[in-house]
DNA sequence: CTGAAAGCGCTTACAG
DNA sequence: CTGAAAGCGCTTACAG
C-alpha cells in the first residue's frame, strides 16, 4: 500500500530514473519501457509522492490562493473563474484563509516563506505599501484579485467609479437625501466606496452629511451580511428624517435590507453592489462586478508569470456596470 | 532569500538538528539556545519548508477537503463550519476539486495516493460501495460529509426525512396535487428526496405522480441553481393543471420559483431546503440541514481520527428541521 | 534511450 | 540538552 520509485523500479527491471521520466512525461523513454513501467505502477497503484516530488524539483504545480473570508459570495464567485482556468492547465489548487484578527502580514509571509506553492493569488488582501514592497523581495509571482499595487499583477474593479455611479444614479432620478449602507468602515472597500459615494454628491453640490452614513460594527464578514443590512436599514428607518435612497455596500446586504422595508412597512429605492447571481432573481438595482471574470483572468495571469519572470507587470482594471432591475423604481 | 536550516545552524552556531528542534516545539533545548536560533531566523526570515518537512517526517499537518463544486451554497456553508474549527487546530487547509465529468473514483484515488494531506473530509463525495471500500484500503483517516458508508467516520443529513417532512407540511395543510421541483434527477440528494416526497404522499394515500417531478438537465452544480429553479417553475405554471403547492429541492431553486411566479403572475405555496442564510431574509420556508455544524463536527471527527486512528467509526445522522416561515402561508 | 549518483531540506533515532 | 549521520522519495545533470 506505499510503494515507491524503488518498488517499481524493481519489479519493471529498469532504474528508478527511468520510472521518473516515465512520471514526468519525459518523452526520452521507449515506448516498451514506458509500458512496462506504467503496467507495474497501475498493478501496485502508484503514484509520485507530492512531497518528494516538490523537494526533489523545487516545484509543486500548486497555486494558492489566499483569503481572508471563504464564506463569502465575492470569493465564491471568483474562486469559480480560478477554477474554471485551472482546470484547463493541470495545476492544483491550495487555499490559505489568513485571520482576520491576528497580524494579516506576518501570516502572508508565513505562507510563502513555507513555499506551499509556485504561485499565489491573493484575494481581497489589503496590505501597505511598505508591506507589498517586502514580499515583492520573495520573488515569487503573485497576482494580486481586488487590489492594486504596482510590483505586481493585478486584476481589480474600480471601486471608488463603482460607488460614484451607483450613488450618481439615484442622485439622477432626483433623490437628495441618498443614504450610504455601509459596512465595517475600516474596510478597504467601504473606505473607497464612500469616497465614490461623496463624489457623486458633490457634483450635484449636495453636501455630505455623517448621519447618512450608517456603519455596523461586526466584525463578521467585515459586515457584509444579510444581518449587517437588515439593522442598517431598520436604523435608517428610524431616523427622524428618512432618507430618500439608499446605496448598499453589497448586494447581500440589499437582502437584509429589502426585508427591514418589508417588516417596517416603509420603502425606498435601494441599488446594491457586487451583481450576485441571485439579484437578478429579486430584482435588485445593483453594480456588476465581473468576479468570475476577474478570477479567471488572474489566474490566466499567475501562470503566465510562473512561466515567465520577465513578462511586464499588468494592472488590469475593470469598471464596474450598472445593472438596473425593479429596486430603484 | 533562500536560507535552509543549515545556514541558521551555522550562523547560531548550533547543529541543525538543533534548529529542528527549536522549530518542531520540542523542550528538549535550553532557552539560551532557543533564543539564539530564533533570532538569527527571524533575522534572515526563515521558515521551514513545508515539502522537505512533509517528506522527512512523513507528516503534513495538513487536512484537504475533497469537494465536486466549491462555488456552491452548501458547500460554502460547510466549509465555515470547517474553518472555524480549524482555525482553533492549527491545521493548513488544502481544497481539491474533483470534476464531475470525469471519472470521479480515479480522482479520488489520486488524490489520496499523492499523500497531499494527513487526513481527508470528503464533502457530498458520493461512489459505490465497491469504491468506498477500495479507499478503505489505504488506510488513510478520511470523514465524509453528506454521504454515509460504515467504513468511515460520517456527518449526514437524513435527505428521505427531510423531503418526507417538507411534503407532508404542504399535504398537512390540504393541498393535493403537491409538485417536486428537483433538479438533475441522477444526483444522489434528488434521489434520496425523491423517496421522502413519495413516502409522504404514500403515507396519505395519494398516487405518486411522474408529471408532478419536474427535473432540469442541467449539468450545472447539478442543476441546483436560480435559473434551474426559475426554468422549472415556469414549467409548471405553465401545465395544464397548475400544482397546489410545491416541495423545491434547495433554496436557491426556490428563489428562481418565487421569481417566475412573480414574472408569471401566478402564486402557489413553496418550501425549500437547506435553510441557507438569505431564506430567512425572503421570507422562504425550508428544511434546514445544520450545514455549518455538520462542517465543524466533521473536522472534529476527522482529526480525532488522525490523532487515534483506533477509535470507533462513528456516524453522526442530523436530523433535518421544517421551518416555517412565510411562503408557505 | 538508460543508469549511477548526488542532492533537495528537513526529521529523528542513537549516542553522549 | 546537543550533535553526527542516516533516511524520507523523488529529480536531474552527467555519462554512456
Amino acid at each position: 500500500m506505499a510503494s515507491t520509485i524503488y518498488d517499481i523500479a524493481k519489479q519493471a527491471g529498469v532504474s528508478i530514473a527511468t520510472v521518473s521520466r516515465v512520471f514526468n512525461q519525459s518523452n526520452s523513454v521507449s515506448d516498451r519501457t514506458r509500458k512496462k513501467v506504467l503496467d507495474v505502477a497501475e498493478a501496485v497503484g502508484y503514484h509520485p509522492q507530492a512531497y518528494a516530488q516538490g523537494l526533489a524539483s523545487k516545484k509543486s504545480n500548486t497555486i494558492m490562493v489566499v483569503v481572508p473570508v471563504i464564506s463569502n459570495y465575492f470569493f465564491m464567485e471568483v474562486l469559480g473563474g480560478v477554477q474554471d482556468k485551472l482546470q484547463q492547465l493541470g495545476y492544483e489548487l491550495s487555499i490559505f484563509n489568513v485571520t482576520a484578527d491576528d497580524n494579516l502580514f506576518g501570516q502572508v509571509e508565513h505562507v510563502i516563506k513555507r513555499r506551499w506553492a509556485q504561485g499565489y493569488l491573493f484575494i481581497s488582501i489589503h496590505l501597505k505599501e511598505e508591506q507589498w514592497k517586502q514580499l515583492k523581495r520573495y520573488d515569487v509571482p503573485i497576482t494580486l484579485v481586488d487590489e492594486h499595487y504596482e510590483g505586481f499583477d493585478s486584476v481589480s474593479v474600480d471601486n471608488i467609479q463603482g460607488a460614484y455611479t451607483a450613488t450618481k444614479s439615484l442622485l439622477d432620478k432626483g433623490f437628495r437625501r441618498v443614504a450610504m449602507l455601509a459596512a465595517l468602515k475600516s474596510s478597504k472597500p467601504i473606505r473607497d466606496r464612500l469616497i465614490g459615494y461623496k463624489k457623486a454628491l458633490a457634483e450635484k453640490g449636495i453636501p455630505f452629511c455623517e448621519s447618512l452614513i450608517i456603519s455596523g460594527e461586526s466584525q463578521y464578514r467585515d459586515g457584509f451580511t444579510e444581518r449587517g443590512g437588515y439593522e442598517g436599514m431598520i436604523k435608517m428607518l428610524n431616523m427622524e428624517e428618512i432618507p430618500d435612497a439608499c446605496f448598499c455596500a453589497s448586494d447581500i446586504q440589499a437582502v437584509g435590507a429589502l426585508k427591514a422595508m418589508k417588516d417596517i412597512g416603509k420603502h425606498m429605492p435601494i441599488i446594491g453592489y457586487d451583481d450576485i447571481e441571485l439579484s437578478e432573481y429579486i430584482g435588485l438595482s445593483t453594480i456588476r462586478q465581473p468576479m468570475r471574470d476577474m478570477g479567471f483572468y488572474a489566474t490566466q495571469s499567475l501562470v503566465e508569470r510562473m512561466r515567465n519572470q520577465e513578462k511586464a507587470i499588468s494592472q488590469t482594471i475593470y469598471s464596474p456596470e450598472l445593472i438596473h432591475r425593479s429596486s430603484t423604481d
